[in-house]
RNA sequence: UCCCCAGUAGCUCAGUUGGCAGAGCAAUUGGCUGUUAACCAAUGGGUCCGCGGUUCAAGUCCGUGCUGGGGAGCCA
């Protein structure tokens, strides 16, 4: 008989009959003479109830199976006469696979977050991060469906990269270097590194889908990406995944039209494809996710230039840790502010001083901002950074003698601003702090399988 | 990296003024003929985070290190 998965056969509406099931017990409750257990097989939230009596010929042995144990059931699916469930699997045939021993780390009962991360490789077998990772592979999923139907193209970059001076913070180095001969010699010589100079994990696909852009239209690039930055907070991993499109002839108007339907598609998907899953984080991780999502997905995002911000939050009475000036990066509590107090939804900021923000952002009319956008979200802060790219040859290069970069080095980026160079637009979107905001898990190291941190790499 | 808080049984946590190491759940064993985080009873279970110090006596006080959490900076 073939396996049939339990997020299938709890649908059915009228018995198959027999039915085979291969799961983790999640909980076993014996009387004498009979068994019920509840079987998890991971394809969806609910377990399904098996009683198992005593008339089975290995029932001693029944009698011992240990939560966490994993095993083969073969009975008839008859309706449940008891409440909480429709259905139950009356076992005809029940094969112990393995024995979890008394050690099993997993009880039936809630565990600490801060518990199930000394046993990541363990915590996907309770609901809640069962939950969680269904939900991140549909929504990896999700983002290529929304793509592949405005006919994106899906674009690969490079994850070793030469460039050192991408400015988007501290970068692994990649070497294949002796340790011991570097140490003898003194100093690292990368004219004798694997590729002849220093090279480094990237921390965006930006530039190479910048050229892709301008050869196929509009791409998009969704894969890991790297920070070495010492950074200790709930929205900060070194390894994370990043969705950043790119789009050719597209202003900043459009790029933030494109995100919003972005966020909309990808929050509606989850809705309807992960209700179940869904409904345990709104009951039992964030009572406020119903109202947050209801939000995104029916509400209008702010759109306000950087001035305009700086503005309300002068105006604003709240008293701010950091003086509001115009100048200034904006901190968590103003950004905070603007998202959770003011606005009360997700909203955009534009036009930020180009002093604050890196070489190939479009340079405005007004000379002193550049077309920068943020998108910040209640809970989150930052969830998509962008800008339309500066397309003008001259300013782009004055800009990066502004700023002391090696034009040698960005050679082929300034090609494209040369060669038929176009009006492009696009952003990177986290795709773990997407993931917080619609679960309302609210550390991120509880949205990503093995979360890579400072002074962590376990697993 | 900085600020704040915490570390006691497998888990969650209590532990008074410095004076015998505790609870609930879990586990183990037994009971129970339809359970729902089953129920009832019994039993076992400790490097009180590490190191050093004060003291007749330290889980408790002091110093230091490590680990975890919250916040800040950096950013996705």
């Amino acid at each position: 008989m073939k396996r049939t998965k339990i997020n299938l056969l709890i649908k059915l509406e009228k018995s198959p009959g027999n039915v085979l099931v291969k799961g983790w017990v999640r909980t076993r409750r014996g009387s004498k003479g009979f068994s019920f257990m509840e079987i998890n097989d991971g394809s969806c939230l609910k377990n399904i109830q098996v009683i198992a009596t005593g008339d089975l010929k290995n029932y001693h042995d029944i009698e011992t199976i240990t939560t966490g144990s994993s095993v083969s059931v073969a009975g008839k699916l008859a309706e449940s006469p008891g409440k909480g469930q429709k259905w139950e699997i009356q076992a005809e045939n029940l094969e112990i696979i393995n024995l979890a021993p008394e050690s099993y780390p997993l009880q039936k009962k809630r565990h600490s977050d801060e518990f199930l991360r000394t046993i990541a490789h363990l915590r996907p077998r309770t609901n809640k991060y069962g939950a969680a990772f269904r939900l991140r592979s549909e929504m990896a999923f999700a983002i290529h469906k929304f793509y592949r139907e405005k006919g994106f193209r899906y674009l690969t970059t490079p994850l070793i990269t030469g460039s050192d001076c991408e400015g988007a913070g501290e970068m692994f180095r990649v070497t294949s270097l002796d340790p011991e001969k570097v140490k003898e010699q003194g100093e690292m010589d990368f004219t004798m590194d694997f590729f002849g100079q220093e090279s480094n994990l990237t921390v965006s696909g930006q530039l190479s889908a910048e050229m892709f852009a301008l050869a196929l239209g509009d791409v998009y690039t969704f894969g890991p990406t790297f920070r070495a930055e010492n950074s200790n907070t709930s929205r900060h991993v070194a390894e994370f995944w990043m969705l950043e499109p790119e789009m050719a002839f597209c202003d900043l108007k459009e790029n933030m039209d494109h995100g919003e339907e972005l966020v909309k598609y990808l929050t509606r998907h989850a809705m309807a494809e992960c209700s179940e899953d869904m409904a345990l984080f709104s009951n039992f991780v964030d009572k406020s996710l119903s109202k947050r999502i209801d939000t995104i997905l029916n509400s209008e995002f702010g759109r306000i230039s950087y001035g305009e911000a700086i503005e309300i939050l002068k105006k604003s009475k709240k008293k701010f840790d950091f003086k509001v000036k115009y100048g200034i990066d904006l901190q968590s509590e103003h950004e905070r502010f603007l998202a959770e107090e003011y606005y009360k939804k997700p909203v955009f900021l534009t036009d930020y001083p180009k002093g604050i923000k890196p070489f190939y952002m479009r340079m405005n009319d007004d000379g002193k901002t550049v077309a920068a956008v943020d998108l910040l979200v209640p809970g989150i802060g930052e969830l998509i950074g962008g800008s339309q790219r500066e397309e003008r040859l001259d300013i782009l290069e004055k800009r990066m003698n502004e700023m002391n970069l090696p034009m040698d080095d960005y050679w082929w980026y300034l090609d494209s601003r040369r060669f038929g160079s176009a009006p492009h637009s696009g952003f990177g979107l986290g795709f773990e702090r997407f993931l917080m905001m619609i679960t309302g898990i609210s550390n991120i190291r509880d949205v990503i399988p093995f979360p890579r941190t400072p002074g962590r790499i376990d697993f």
